[in-house]
DNA sequence: TTGTAGGCGTTATCAG
DNA sequence: CTGATAACGCCTACAA
């Protein structure tokens, strides 16, 4: 690494190492003129501290820890460049990673963080109680976590997210208002918030006495590759299809499915809205120029990603001085934009 | 971090903290039985090595910095998740960075990966000649650099990217082909890579006698937020319709640009291909889905990623036995996949 | 206001 | 094969 380090500098300047530190670390007990002398130096030298040092001996760094599924669905994409936004004035450093909703890779993605010495960590965990042992125990003794979208985590912290059942009810019900009956919804397999937003369809439906089907719920698992989603989709709607059972209207759970499914339709020679209306969950900024524009359900990405910056910070300061913390959960309103997919 | 060392292995083993460090490490000179303890004893009270000190023993770290542009552009966004994939097997981790296209973020990205002690830095700079001192200088004396995509850059290394010239060219004789005679081009202000596009773009209407016309060069500025490209090129092309100039086809000349000349074309009510013809550099997945599915030009971001992480590796090794490097550019085959917006 | 000395956890050198 | 010792660069009592 860098050559010129405080003990180097000590030596050009005929001063001791202690006083380098101090009068780089800004100390009220070192004279200006000395202060002075010492910043000029350093910079003209062009000092970087060594941060390895500098850890080993304070135990502390500025890196924000953020595990996330998929860095490709565009909410969670999303996020983290508001992330990026909200930490760069703050000079905390994010080191995001993926865990492509495997428990496994959650795990060492976690236990790289932890050998980072992380302030904190944002996290919207791969399953409903994934690595809860390993999360309790850094939450508990080593940094703070805040969880996000999928909150259905048990894990005892602040929690930021959206109203999923009450999102999925209205989208349920706006297709129900617009004379659709046989609704399907399209969601992820071992998802957190899969259940409370299949909650909220079923209430929907429940509402408005139209009978809940079971076929109507259909299940992608995100651990296959996305070819063998597609056509696992396909091959369940070309199933009811035959059965005579084709929905006529598609709520789609997640980001990813939400897009593929207007692929499977075209595939299938499906016209969108008419033959099937779809509405769905997702971020994708793409949403005008998809084929037809997609009705969506917008989560406030920069709102949450503030929000957890801002209530980490808290916790990190907080639990350097053992304050007793209340965990809240924060359900941020969701914006849903009407587009030609659900325009019948 | 973590309260189980080197140290209290050894008071516990009642052996030295150098024996518990070479066991560890798998050292020949340690008898297979202190290894077993020393192994059996560190996984039951789960040692965790502390990265800060063994880095600032070593020097040395297992980290690669990534340095790119935009996340949120497809093709940057597709070549880190290959990254990721690439790296995962080889233990090495990723710090992905982005520079919004601004040299300053750029530098301070870079300072920071030399401040982690990266091992390897894989980079598409801001711009042409960006931030050429310090990279010099990084390669030079600290580690080794890779560059990709916009890799006009003079840094000395190896570099990856795909024939930009060639690419424009033949997707510029496509549409001339098809009939069309006044074709725009639509690129990115300041950005490495524009130069060479705009050469092929510019050969491939000289090799068929149709006339330059210098206001058929479109450039978009990145600096502004994303509503003032968009209205900027709507003004663009109004102004050209006015005039009686409206192009009859577009090439795009990046990820972000080629997705957004859709939403203007919708927006002046102008069809494609029918009134343009559109065909753009991308690596949207979503290109199939977008309305009218657009015609692309794809670089093969999983071969580049591959590719530059075992070049990076090399060097890394290389570097370590000082032997003598001859860097080369690998240009690779790119992928054009035709769709609606070029099917006249 | 500045200096001295010790230690954070690890590895490397040298000795035994 | 194992142990003692020093050192990486930094911070912080404690001393002066």
């Amino acid at each position: 690494m860098s050559e010129v380090t405080i003990k180097s500098i000590a030596k050009a300047l005929q001063l001791s190492p202690a006083t380098i530190s101090r009068a780089l670390n800004d100390s009220h007990e070192i004279k200006q003129s000395t202060k002075d002398r010492v910043l000029a130096y350093a910079k003209a030298h062009n000092y970087q501290p060594n941060t390895f040092a500098k850890n080993l001996k304070t135990g502390k760094t500025n890196l924000i820890g953020v595990v996330i599924p998929f860095l490709s669905s565009p909410f969670f994409l999303e996020f983290i460049e508001e992330l990026y936004k909200a930490v760069l004035p703050l000079h905390y450093t994010l080191l995001p990673f993926q865990t492509q909703n495997q428990e496994k890779l959650e795990e060492e993605a976690l236990h790289f963080l932890l050998s980072q010495n992380v302030a904190g960590i944002i996290s919207s965990p791969a399953h409903e109680n994934s690595n809860i042992t390993l999360l309790k125990r850094i939450h508990e003794f080593h940094c703070p976590i805040i969880l996000f979208d999928r909150i259905q985590h048990s894990l005892d912290t602040h929690k930021i997210g959206i109203h999923n059942s009450l999102e999925t009810y209205n989208a349920t019900e706006e297709l129900i208002k617009k004379g659709r009956t046989k609704i399907a919804f399209l969601c992820g397999k071992d998802i957190g918030n899969t259940k409370d937003r299949i909650r909220g369809y079923k209430n929907a439906l429940l509402n408005h006495a139209i009978p809940f089907v079971e076929d109507y719920v259909i299940y992608a698992d995100y651990q296959n590759p996305n070819e063998a989603i597609d056509s696992e989709i396909r091959q369940v709607l070309c199933d009811l299809q035959q059965r005579d059972l084709l929905p006529d209207a598609i709520v789609g759970g997640t980001d990813t499915l939400s897009i593929k499914i207007l692929g499977v339709l075209a595939d299938l020679h499906l016209a969108v809205p008419e033959d099937v209306a779809v509405i769905g969950f997702t971020n994708t900024n793409l949403a005008d120029y998809l084929n037809p524009a997609l009705s969506t359900i917008r989560q406030p990405t920069q709102k949450m990603a503030q929000l957890a910056v801002e209530l980490l910070l808290e916790l990190i300061e907080k639990k350097r001085h053992n304050t007793e913390i209340a965990y809240k959960s924060y359900l941020l309103p969701s914006h849903t934009v009407h587009r030609k997919s659900s325009a019948i």
